[in-house]
DNA sequence: AACCCGCGCAACCGCCGATTG
DNA sequence: GCAATCGGCGGTTGCGCGGGT
């Protein structure tokens, strides 16, 4: 069926930028009457412009409750989170962002959000490691499949897609690091600091990784605050980057899915159970460096680390 | 100074599902 | 049940601006 375009029948409506004076009236007749059936403000209100344009100009700029300016670093991690479970659906997403506009988000995600996630390597359709990246082909498909078994229950959704951000969270970690191994062998300490066991604790390791990794991506990546944007994606923010220490207290308990993704799971696409399981938005920092503990001291079954052997 | 290029953003276009008569 | 209409959504376009050459 479908529909006529909105203003097929009148080619004389005015199309293009809205001058201050069309802006006013617009606001004064929406003030004093609402906006009622679009189709018809126009005349009532004395615009020569089509119902559809009226109702974008009105809920993409003029609405009183517009949020202007530029997006925190905490709203783009929202929206990146919530893109990666909602995918394009732009207004469910604005939703979540009070004073944001679905167009708004959307510019934003194509023009800034899309090509930073390019650059750190993500694919911005599928938020996992981008597989268009030939020395990390067979290496991020490894990764999501090497450990699929051990911690998927295919039928619990919401448990599958943690799961799959934390993948996602090791691909990218690692993806970083191999980057630097490929293109800049001055870090050798790095990697020292991790496979030669040295006296570091695990905080440390994370601190010196994002260290020695995200500051030589920011040039290129665009990422403002990179170590903010990674710290921010483990939702670990206790990590005090100059020492390489943690700044809080933590303690090493048993997790069956320790390492908490850059994708959270929105509370809708919960059961009320899985909710009550996932109140926490996030995951203490003791669960991060638990993580990359396990991470690091893996046993792939010949009494050696998986993640060591990657990293040798 | 002129030109080019990339970026950000407002606005448009076309489709869809819901509603209405 | 069906077609017309509506509001809403997501994709796309095109313009203005700033920076680089």
């Amino acid at each position: 069926m479908g529909r006529s375009p909105c203003c097929a029948e009148d080619a004389n409506v005015k199309k293009g930028p809205w001058t201050p004076e069309e802006d006013q009236k617009l606001v004064d007749y929406i003030n004093k009457s609402g906006h009622g059936c679009w189709r018809a403000l126009p005349k009532q209100a004395g615009l020569n412009r089509c119902g559809k344009s009226c109702r974008l100009r009105w809920t993409n700029y003029l609405r009183p409750d517009i949020k202007r300016g530029k997006f925190t670093e905490e709203e783009e991690r929202l929206i990146i989170n919530l893109h990666s479970v909602l995918g394009n659906k732009w207004s469910r997403i604005a939703t979540h962002l009070p004073g944001r506009t679905d167009n708004e988000i959307k510019n934003f995600w194509n023009s800034h959000v899309r090509r930073k996630l390019l650059n750190l390597g993500i694919d911005p359709l599928t938020h996992k490691a981008r597989t268009d990246l030939d020395h990390l082909l067979n290496l991020s498909q490894l990764l999501c499949v090497a450990q699929l078994g051990n911690l998927m229950n295919p039928l619990d959704a919401a448990f599958k897609l943690q799961t799959d951000a934390a993948q996602l969270a090791k691909a990218q970690l690692l993806q970083n690091l191999m980057q630097i191994m490929n293109t800049n062998q001055q870090n050798p300490y790095l990697l020292q600091g991790l496979v030669a066991n040295e006296p570091t604790t695990t905080a440390q390791n994370i601190s010196i990784i994002a260290d020695a990794v995200v500051p030589q991506r920011s040039s290129d990546c665009g990422v403002e605050n990179p170590w903010g944007y990674l710290q921010g994606g483990l939702n670990c923010e206790n990590l005090d980057v100059k020492n390489h220490q943690s700044l809080s207290n933590y303690s090493f308990e048993q997790n069956e899915n320790p390492l908490p993704g850059l994708v959270s799971i929105s509370p809708e696409s919960l059961s009320p159970v899985n909710q009550m399981e996932n109140n926490a938005d996030t995951a203490p920092d003791s669960l991060i460096y638990e993580a990359w503990e396990k991470l690091l001291m893996e046993d792939d079954g010949d009494g050696g680390s998986y993640w060591r052997e990657i990293l040798e």
